[in-house]
Parts: C-alpha cells; structure tokens; sequence
DNA sequence: ACTAGACATCGACGGATATCGATGTTCCGA
DNA sequence: TCGGAACATCGATATCCGTCGATGTCTAGT
C-alpha cells in the first residue's frame, strides 16, 4: 500500500480569491484530506537517502555489479571517498530499508533491498 | 530519456574477492557503466527537494487542491509554518523543476509541473 | 597466540539548511 | 493618491549533514 505523495479525494468550492480578511484568501484547504505529518515524515527521511550524489552512486554501482552485491572496498575506490565515510553512507542506505548487509568472512556485502526503490517511486505516481 | 539509478550494462568475472594487496578485493567495478558523477550530482538535487517533510506536503496539497493550484496563504495555516518559510519551501520546489509559479494579481498561484514527479519516479525504476 | 586486513564507530570540523522576524516590492481598492 | 494585503527577499541563528583521521572489533591466516 504504497503512500502516493497526493491522495486522491478531493471536495470544494471556491476557486477564486475572496478579499475579505475574515475568510481565507483562496481555498482553506482544510489539509485533513492530503499527507499526513507524519506520513511526511517518514516519506521524507527516505528520499533523504536519496538526497546525496554519491549515495546514489553507491546504489547505482551496487545494482550494476555482477553478484547484484557489493563489499566497501569496491566502493571506496570509485567514489573517491575514505572508508569510514563510505561505511556511513551505507549505513544510512541500510537504515532507510534500501539496502541489505550480509556479513561473510571479513567482507560486508551489500545488495538493493527488492522493491525498496520501486515503493518509493509509487509514492511519486498518484495516478498509479 | 529518464536516467535510471543503475545503468543496465555489466560485464565482470571474479565474483569472489582475492586476498593479496596489490589486487582489488573484490570485483573493481571500473565505474564508468554506472552513474555518472554530474548525473548523481543532478539527480541528488532534485530528491533533496523532496527530503523534507513540509515540502512533500506542499506538493500534496497543490496536487490535491481543486484547480491543482494553491496559493501562498493557503499553504501557510495548514502546515504550521510562517509565510516566509513557505515562500522558501516554494522557491525550492520551484528551482527543482516541480513546481509552476503564476502570478495573478496579488497572488503566486503554484501548480505541479507536468511529469516532473514521474521522471523522477522513473529514475528509480532501472527495469522501466 | 599473533598479525594483518576489512569494516564499524567515534570525535571533530566546515558547510549546508530550516526557520524566524524584519523589511522591501508590487498590486489592488478606496 | 494612499493604505493595505500578498508575497519575496534579507539577515540571523540553531541544527543537521558530509567528510575525515583515529581507533575499536572481528575474522582469517600463519
């Protein structure tokens, strides 16, 4: 049941202005029918992951590789960034349900978390 | 063209990571099939327009509202935040290619740009 | 046991950002 | 012509975020 950015009911009247300033100026919206707050919330601190270049190359290079996995050290190299800044990136992807760490031997592989990405692009697409 | 977050094209061997120092780990991942830095670099900047809560509702309410296209002072009530900080929100949404701005009069009609949202949507859906 | 490598965590620092109050600008009605 | 309303912009501030170096933890060989 994926979150559409606008949910769909919509009731009114009104479409132009009026200029009184006891009544609102154009429509009140009463705001009940459209995101929640904390739907926002939520919604926002995902595309939040989402919000920074190279995490997106990290997602981009995780879902390209041969395995569909990927380990820090292929990383680092690449996105011209320290480890300890691309294990934090990681871990904001992990955290934000996008990606899968699996622990094997001394290497942490990392893989997409199936339709982690795909929900949040129905979030984008009322009219699906 | 919608740019996916993963290029489609791969083309590897060595699944399994070496050990000796002077090879790479893992699988070296050339990086030139996959996201672009300036590509990354663009598209981060359009889902941090979406990383925040207030904005997302703003695109809801403006989606959800009769003419699809809401005013500054209809915005500010519902989201609890004073008219300066919605006129930035909005100047955001603006500059990110999501939202129209019309002005009529005294008022700045704003107004959801037309498959902005699902090129985005389609950036984060590879298999499209 | 000891060493070495891969990764996570910690602390710090500089830059970005969300929010506000105050002020400027433009348009409309009286 | 003047006052008011809607909106944008400015300046300030508190917080958040990305990055790094240093350090801790765990595993696999030797």
């Amino acid at each position: 049941m994926p979150t559409p950015v606008a949910t769909s009911t919509s009731g009114h009247g009104s479409a132009e202005p009026r200029i009184k300033s006891e009544v609102q100026c154009c429509v009140p919206s009463r705001g009940e029918e459209a995101l929640l707050a904390v739907e926002a919330e939520t919604l926002a601190a995902r595309f939040k992951a989402l919000a920074d270049p190279n995490r997106l190359r990290i997602l981009s290079i995780v879902s390209t590789s041969p395995e569909a996995e990927t380990c820090v050290c292929d990383l680092s190299e690449p996105l011209g960034l320290g480890q300890p800044t691309v294990s934090h990136h990681l871990k904001i992807l992990v955290e934000a349900g996008l990606l899968n760490r699996e622990k094997r031997g001394v290497w942490a592989y990392y893989s997409l978390v199936a339709g982690a990405l795909d929900s949040l692009a129905a979030a984008l697409t009322p009219k699906a």
